[in-house]
DNA sequence: GTTAGCATGTAAGGAGTTACATGATTTT
DNA sequence: AAAATCATGTAACTCCTTACATGCTAAC
């Protein structure tokens, strides 16, 4: 088995090219933005997972023929990557797993960029998933703030009340966010069952309502 | 120079031990309870680190002689660590340094779950870094969200919205504390120059309305 | 013509995790 | 007597960063 671990940035890395092919310099822009913009991602990291996904045939370099449609031609010496039949299997599989590795802390926002990628069903798993994860945590929190009140000091206490209140938030937005795809859902299976239709593979994506 | 890095796991260490001495097991409890409780500091980091500042002369470990006078006596095989004077020096030297090593996101958890342990100058100063760095981000936050805005789909402006969200309410919470420590820092120097003692180290500790 | 930003990469190293290996003590 | 949890450690490995090395192109 050569597939062994996925890597968030990989998965990054292939939800942006599925969009757009794009040379690294400009990847690594698109995402900092997508993982929140803090926390800049290194052409250190970034030029070696490139190469290894291409490597695993994953990717490849457009080389020196076709030149982007849109841009400013000219310009070499930029490897302007795409995806290739396997990277788009790997990445509509990679999207369709929940599971622990969906909606960790270090997953999640990438997992969450690439919803519309997604259909429904996957995204309500992955947000439950995730709003469990954070209510075991809040429950935790709670536990061990009753268990040492009073045996640590006031900042810590403070420190601690914040995290609380920050997971809080967090699972409010999730509830937000869950019942705006219960609708969507409904709405889809509306669809699907007056078209004819029996629907395809497509994302559902829609809901221009925010 | 031995100095070079300092390390956050390194300081909250010190912090904790200075204290209640404490062994592996349960500095790792109380670390973890420490950083927000998420995110389990392995042994793998924790004992190696013990290692190094014991072997830095910063710890020792109470090795057979004089059991802890308040806990459950027996028991050996455990290492229960205290600062050394080198140890206390450093903390104290490490506890009143500010920068980006204060107020980083890794970092200022830390420092601030040890804020007891400083004056308010120090806690004023890292506070209102921390407040400028967030402020930089919010900066950075709400230009790109501008400049990228109809280019990203539907979740990804989601993700950075909440991202924003959160960082505002951050900085709300600093403005808080900054408040906090401006009246306590107001309050001490009025005691400071009402009493003929010219103050020690000693912290400034009090406040005891929250 | 020189500075700033675009563009790609490599090598060394830091900071942590997982998995392994071991054994004592407490609870059921 | 078995299971849980306390307690300590090591080795291999992962993921990422920093610092280095290189060169092209746009703007001032």
């Amino acid at each position: 088995m050569v597939r062994s671990r996925a890597g968030v940035l990989e998965l990054a890395i292939l939800g942006l090219l599925h969009d757009t092919p794009m040379h690294g310099y400009e990847l690594r822009k698109r995402l900092n933005l997508m993982l929140g913009s803090f926390r800049a991602l290194s052409y250190g990291s970034l030029y070696p997972a490139l190469r290894t996904l291409s490597d695993g045939g994953l990717i490849v370099s457009l080389g020196s023929d076709a030149p982007p449609p849109h841009a400013l031609a000219g310009k070499r010496a930029r490897n302007v990557y795409e995806l290739t039949a396997d990277g788009k299997e790997r990445l509509a599989e990679a999207l369709t797993t929940s599971g622990p590795a969906a909606w960790d802390d270090e997953n999640f926002d990438v997992r969450f960029a690439l919803f519309a990628q997604t259909d429904v069903e996957t995204r309500l798993r992955i947000l439950e998933g995730r709003r469990t994860r954070l209510a075991e945590r809040l429950d935790q929190l709670r536990t061990s703030a009753a268990r040492t009140r009073e045996r640590v000091d006031e900042y810590t206490l403070e420190l601690q009340r914040h995290g609380l209140e920050q997971v809080e938030r967090e699972v409010a937005w999730l509830d937000g966010l869950i019942d705006r795809e219960r609708d969507a859902g409904r709405a889809d299976r509306r669809r699907r069952r007056t078209s004819s239709r029996p629907g395809g593979t497509e994302p559902a994506g829609g809901s221009e309502e925010p």
